[in-house]
DNA sequence: TTTGGCACTCGCGCGTTCAGAGTGCCAGGA
DNA sequence: TCCTGGCACTCTGAACGCGCGAGTGCCAAA
């Protein structure tokens, strides 16, 4: 890469931001004379024309066709993002207004469906945001109610704040007391450890209670493992598909297939999966795995309570987005929910 | 309205509901010589075209332009699906999928998902599905857990199985006697009551506990109020949103505002509650109130899990839909939903 | 290495043409 | 009175041709 980089003196690479630029703001392709005019580039248009000759040669801008105006590849936009971008910040009032929308939620839901709601404005694209994942949570509590003689309800609550609970069916009839026990043990031990180790702290608990309750004890802890191992049932909160109608003229065909990648969970929590967790991940077109996303590109980046990422969150839109902006809202968004979990 | 259709005999209604059922298959207007090749409506063209003129003279049909076929109005089509128009029911296997695709449902969440992403590709079309309101439900149980000293965590749990969690901050330390009391006394006084109901039974709760306690009691009580009272907070989940990609050719204008209502959790809880909660209500372009979705017809009706309807289902699609056929899905959905809520 | 000049290439927008589908109307027939 | 076949008319949409202009590549000179 340092090879082919080294071919591209910095004017070259001036000419490349200034295409990315331009293209970002105008939708169209431009061309040689257009871009001496609104940058001051010190050149002729006819030294850019043969810089972008170039440039074309080393795959990173594209003609549609011949006597048309250049636009980025995928190349020249991760050249763009890798090499000439700077992740530009929030101002002071947007930081505020940030922190304002934020602080007004009452719990988890609330502040994921406001977090998302906020980046889909903030980029006027389309914003992911998954739910602090369970893995990487630790146990606040554990509640169980009987509901019924042989019907428990399983209530796990999380540092995160999120809840899920399961009905669990009990081979005969639960005492209250064996009830009590059951619950004191398992807060005792669980309360503070992360999901994932929970299970083994629990091994030897059934041997713990009297042979005729032993059964209720194991049905109720198989739940509760079915509920931690669960990591798959993650959630994905959406926002902003409306602003897929900007994306360009050629519509249909590129927004039908985003759509349909959007209603699939799957495919988003994989979207974001890939990200690394402390730094801000940007996948441009093509470097999307799935089909119908290969004319947009990703910015994702971790978020948590603290030091560590429990989930992740994103903005999806064209290949040609402002990559700078967007960078850095997503970041000061992540920053934000982050703290906002940590406080509550 | 009797005076109006009575100048319209059968065979001007065969007309109707032939221009109807070719427009919503090919998309294009629809013509006179067309029509009887067909449909064998047993007379000529020109006899057609005489029939056709009466409709548009009454406004039930339409003609972008001389010289091109008719279009249904949304007059018209409120006719056909008044007087015109059968529901179409589900064949047999249709409904044994739907059967089995909502029985592998886990919990609440699980069951709103699936309902909605199975009527979404039922009628091709978007579908919305109401969470079960708190208003209609009852309660199953109430339950208090000491997080910390001052710490009460409050779940509230319906015969829906719906669960809601608030955090409540109390004013002094809480003792686990008191609590235990409160829960007790909570649950014997509402379980199995509607929620609305609820605070009048429990207005004079403080004055039973001790003077020192009574403000912890009221503390918890307000929580529990504010939340009973929260049906503004009812969620609504969403999905086939791709499908409006087969709305029609003149695509970014009618899609970009149906997808920025689709956005409005209000705007679609106003639009499913103008619903009649028995009887399935079919809102047919300008009648739905909401600018963005003149274009479109929104199918809805309630659901519950016993004789009452806890919330409402629908789905969203063109005026141009197939009408029986989405009444059919929708009708079937709601019932199979129904039962699985009452089953759990 | 940069620059101005120049010939060349295409895509886009525009006006024109043309065929086909559909209509309204009318006069004749059941 | 109602239906039908015939006929002239209208209008859209596709196809075609044409000219403009933006943009290019190349070359020779600075």
């Amino acid at each position: 890469m340092a090879g082919e980089v080294r071919q591209l003196d910095d004017r070259k690479l001036a000419v490349l931001r200034a295409i990315v630029q331009d293209y970002v703001g105008t939708e169209e392709p431009v061309g040689s004379k257009a871009l001496v005019e609104r940058h001051n580039l010190g050149v002729s248009p006819a030294t850019v024309r043969n810089d972008m000759a170039a440039l074309e040669e080393e795959g990173y801008i594209h003609q549609p066709h011949t006597s048309a105006g250049r636009i980025p590849t995928d190349k020249g936009y991760r050249l763009f993002v890798d090499r000439l971008a700077e992740v530009k910040p929030m101002s002071a009032p947007e930081r505020r207004a940030i922190r304002h929308f934020l602080d007004g939620a009452v719990d988890l839901d609330d502040v994921v469906a406001r977090t998302v709601r906020l980046l889909a404005q903030l980029t006027r694209q389309v914003a992911v945001v998954q739910y602090p994942s369970l893995t990487r949570s630790t146990v606040r509590h554990i509640e169980l109610v009987a509901l019924a003689p042989a019907k428990v309800m399983l209530v796990l609550i999380t540092n995160t704040g999120r809840v899920e609970q399961r009905m669990v069916d009990c081979p005969g009839t639960v005492g209250e007391t064996v009830l009590a026990d059951l619950r004191t043990a398992l807060n005792s031990r669980a309360a503070g450890r992360l999901l994932p180790d929970v299970p083994g702290l629990l091994e030897e608990l059934p041997a713990m209670f009297e042979q005729a309750d032993r059964p209720t004890v194991s049905t109720v802890l198989a739940t509760l493992f079915e509920t931690l191992a669960e990591q798959n049932e993650e959630r994905i909160m959406l926002a902003g598909t409306a602003n897929l109608t900007r994306f360009g003229h050629d519509f249909p065909l590129t927004i039908q297939p985003v759509l349909e990648a959007l209603e699939e969970q799957v495919i988003l929590l994989r979207l974001l999966g890939e990200t690394n967790d402390a730094a801000m991940t940007v996948r441009i077109g093509r470097e999307n795995a799935y089909e119908g996303l290969i004319s947009t590109s990703v910015v994702s980046v971790g978020y948590g309570s603290g030091d560590e990422s429990v989930a992740k969150l994103g903005v999806i839109g064209p290949t040609r987005m402002d990559y700078p902006g967007t960078m850095g809202a997503v970041r000061a968004v992540a920053r934000y929910v982050g703290q906002i979990l940590a406080e509550s």
